[in-house]
DNA sequence: CCGCCATATTGACAGGTGTCGATGCAGTCG
DNA sequence: CGACTGCATCGACACCTGTCAATATGGCGG
């Protein structure tokens, strides 16, 4: 290794690559977290479940006509809603007997916004 | 069964549940589009994969920085980027010696309406 | 035509996920 | 207080997924 003879490390020469400069890289972590939101709506069950809160009155609902509304065991939907609870999406309330659900459109939005980078240029309006 | 004693089948009653009357349900078909998109995306690597192709211009870049840039197995990439373009999120185009792909927007706007109706009312504008 | 290089495919492994039946728990009604 | 009810948790199962090393494939240059 001494000797220098022929030492190619500052060569680097770019080899001749594709030759478009890499640009920077998201960042892991963000990377993460909106993994994180894709996960909890990467299943049919809960983009139903969703879009059923999301179309009801103030984005609430409550679970118990959803099994059979969505053909599912009652054990599934309570998994599936906390997912959906995990990852931010909606929030629980204990009403009485019951328990609702709301949708939390500020998670969303960040997911939105991200496919918006991709979709248009400044944002929207 | 027969003898016609006490047929409930038309009682149905509501019982009295929450009396929130469910509205429709999202078609199972599109909910399962919605989630392979989403699927798609449910994974930090292709999130960063997605994030650099849309930030390269015209949404296109080729393979061959993405291994060091990411800090992946070529393989690795290689099975993500398969996976973005069986969803239909990016195209592959060989170039000469080297394999480009590019963000197909098309369906990124599909999965970011859904996120819309979620989050404000008519659309955007 | 032969070897090189960028990329794709294969095989193997650990770990995560959706689903359900059975069970536990916390409210409500009589 | 005791039974019922809506929902959560547990345990088990089959299946899917991310990762890498090894190998195959296909275009390019000599």
């Amino acid at each position: 290794m001494a000797r220098a003879a022929l030492d190619l490390s500052n060569l680097v020469i770019e080899a001749e690559t594709c030759a478009t400069a890499a640009p920077d890289v998201m960042p892991a972590e963000r990377a993460g977290c909106l993994a994180d939101t894709f996960k909890a709506l990467a299943d049919p069950t809960r983009v139903r479940l969703l879009a059923h809160l999301a179309a009801s009155p103030d984005g609430t609902a409550c679970a118990c006509h959803l099994p059979d509304a969505l053909g599912i065991s009652q054990p599934t939907l309570s998994h599936h809603l906390k997912k959906l609870t995990e990852a931010g999406l909606v929030t629980r309330e204990q009403r009485g007997r019951w328990a609702h659900y709301t949708v939390v459109r500020n998670v969303l939005d960040v997911a939105r916004d991200f496919l918006g980078e991709s979709t248009e240029g400044p944002r929207c309006c």
